[in-house]
DNA sequence: ATACATGTCTGTAAATATGCATTTTGTAAA
DNA sequence: TTTACAAAATGCATATTTACAGACATGTAT
C-alpha cells in the first residue's frame, strides 16, 4: 500500500455517498475521485463499496477498515494542530469563527488597541452560518452561545449577552404596546433558527411559543435586527445589537436574560504565541 | 493537508537520514523524495528537516510530528492486514518466512497432501537472511527458532529440531575423532553467525567456545552442511539435515539437545481462511 | 409520457509529477 | 591546495494524472 492519499478519498466518499459530492469536498473532479477509488480497489484486492441505485455504500470489507481510517484522519488533523500550534512569533492569521453580529458590533469595536500592538496579526472573521470544526483547524478560535459538548475543546466564559424583546415604535401607531403576553399575538414574531439559539433564547421563547406567529426567520442576528428595525415585527435581540438603533422600544412582556459568551479553542492550537495573544486579550480586556 | 502521502516520504528520510536512502526503500528518484518534502514543508510552512553536511535531521517540529506519524503508519499497515485477514476463500498466495533449510528438508518434502487438497493456494518461501517484519505484512507466517519478542504477534510452539555436533568422516582419516573438548581445536569450526542461531545453539557453543577456531560463517544451515559434507571441519547442525548424508558422523564431545520450533503470525490475518488452513496444517499434520 | 435534475462513465487535451542526465555542493583523503 | 567521492540540486523530456466536456443512466415531478 503506497498511496495514502486514496485513503482520504475512500473517507470522502464514505461520507457523501456520491462521488460528486466528494468531489465537491475534496475540490477535484468527480471522474478523479472514482478512478481513484477503483485504484484503492484495485490495490487492495477487494472491494471497499457497493454502488447502488442511491450512491456508494460500502461493503464489509470496507466496514471493517473504516474506524482505523477515521483515527487515522484524526491523526493526520493533530499533525496539523501539532504544526499550528508551536508557532512562536506573534505573528500571522487568526482564525476566529462567531456570530456576524457579535463580531461585528462587539468584537471588532474593541479591537483597536490590540492591533496596534500586535501589528504582524491578521484577523480572519467566519462568520457564516455554517458550522466549524476546531478539531479540523477551519478556525483557530470559536466565540458561541451555546457551550461545546465536544470533549478535547477548552472552553472559557468570557462574557454574558443581554437577551430582550424589542419592537420599532412605527409598530405601535396603530396598535398599542403589547403588555401582557396575550398581546404579543398581535405582531409578527421574527426570529432566528433554532440551532443559532443559545438556550436562555429557547426558555425565553418557550414562555410566549402560543402566542407567536412567525413571519421572518434568519440565521442571522443582523437579519433580525434590520426586520425589527424596519417595522416588520418583533423579536429577540442582544442589547448591543438592539442599542445600535436608539429608536428600538423594549418590550417589558418578557423578562430579559443573560446568556453566557463561551471562548473554545483546540488545546494543541493554544500553545501557539499569535493565538495566545489573542486569547489572552479577549479574555482580560473584553471581559 | 491534502496530501497524505508525502507523510510517507517524511518518514522514510527521517529513518534513513538521506534523500538517496530513502529514494530506495520508496522505489522512486532520489529527486522526488526532496521534491515532496519540500513541498510538505511549504504547505505546513514549518522546516521539518534540517539539512546537515551528514544527512537529513529532524527539526523541533519534526520532533513534535514524530509520533503521531508512525502511529499513523501502523494504522496504515494494519488496515492492509485487516483487508488481508478477512479473505474467506481457501485460494491466493501464502508467503512464509523461515530459514532455508527448514523449508527445503522438513516443511516443503511433506506438503504434497496439503497441496492437492487446497489446489488453489500458492505458495511463497521467504528465506532470506533479512529480518521479515509481520506487522507490515511482508509475509503472513513465519517459522522460527527464536521466539519473537514483540507483543502482538501469536506465536505458538509446532515442533522441535533436534541439535548436535557433525563431521565428515574424510576429517578423521590423519587426526583421531575428537572425544574431549579439548580435542576439538584440532578441527576448524563452522558455524552460522550469531543472529541467526537459536538459544539452544548459543548454549551449546558456550560450552566449547574457547576451543574453536571459526573458519567459515555462515548465514544458512545449508552453507554450514555443504561444508561439513566437504570436509572443511565440524558444526552444529539439525539432525534433518545432517541425516541427508549417512556419512555424516555426529561426535558426542558435546550432548546433543532440542530446541523449539515457533510459528508466528499477526492475529490480524490468521482471520484469512488461506492463511488459517495453512497454520492448521503445520500444526496438525507435522507436529 | 416528457422534461428535468442529479449522478456516473468515457475519451481527450492540458497540467502535473516523475525519472534521468548533468551540474553543483560538501567532505575527506592525498 | 588538488583530487576523489558521495549526496543533493537542477533542467528537461517523458509519463502519469487530472479536469473538462459530452454521452449515458436513473429517479422525480409535471
Amino acid at each position: 500500500m503506497n498511496q495514502w492519499d486514496d485513503f482520504r478519498y475512500f473517507l470522502a466518499l464514505q461520507r457523501n455517498m456520491t462521488l460528486k459530492a466528494s468531489a465537491r469536498e475534496l475540490k477535484v473532479d468527480q471522474a478523479t475521485v472514482g478512478r481513484r477509488i477503483q485504484t484503492l480497489e484495485d490495490s487492495l484486492g477487494t472491494q471497499l463499496f457497493e454502488k447502488r441505485s442511491d450512491g456508494y455504500f460500502l461493503t464489509l470489507a470496507g466496514e471493517r477498515v473504516l474506524p482505523t481510517l477515521k483515527a487515522l484522519e484524526e491523526g493526520i488533523h493533530s499533525v496539523e494542530r501539532l504544526i499550528a500550534g508551536q508557532e512562536e512569533r506573534i505573528e500571522g492569521i487568526v482564525k476566529i469563527a462567531m456570530p456576524g453580529a457579535l463580531a461585528n458590533h462587539w468584537l471588532i469595536p474593541k479591537l483597536q488597541p490590540f492591533i496596534q500592538k500586535h501589528s504582524q496579526i491578521k484577523f480572519e472573521f467566519l462568520t457564516g452560518p455554517e458550522a466549524v470544526n476546531l478539531s479540523r483547524r477551519e478556525a483557530d478560535l470559536a466565540i458561541r452561545l451555546v457551550r461545546p459538548t465536544q470533549r478535547d475543546l477548552v472552553v472559557k466564559k468570557i462574557g454574558e449577552i443581554q437577551l430582550s424583546l424589542y419592537g420599532h415604535p412605527s409598530l405601535f401607531t396603530s396598535t398599542r404596546r403589547p403588555a401582557t403576553k396575550e398581546d404579543l399575538k398581535k405582531f409578527p414574531f421574527i426570529g432566528l433558527f433554532p440551532n443559532s439559539m443559545s438556550e436562555l433564547e429557547k426558555q425565553l421563547l418557550k414562555k410566549i411559543e402560543p402566542h407567536l406567529h412567525c413571519t421572518i426567520r434568519s440565521g442571522a442576528w443582523s437579519s433580525v435586527f434590520y426586520s425589527i428595525q424596519s417595522g416588520l415585527g418583533i423579536g429577540i435581540l442582544p442589547s448591543f445589537l438592539a442599542e445600535r438603533d436608539s429608536k428600538l422600544v423594549q418590550l417589558q412582556v418578557i423578562e430579559s436574560g443573560r446568556t453566557p459568551l463561551w471562548l473554545v479553542a483546540h488545546p494543541d492550537i493554544v500553545h501557539s504565541a499569535r493565538v495566545r495573544a489573542v486569547i489572552d486579550y479577549v479574555i482580560t480586556a473584553l471581559k
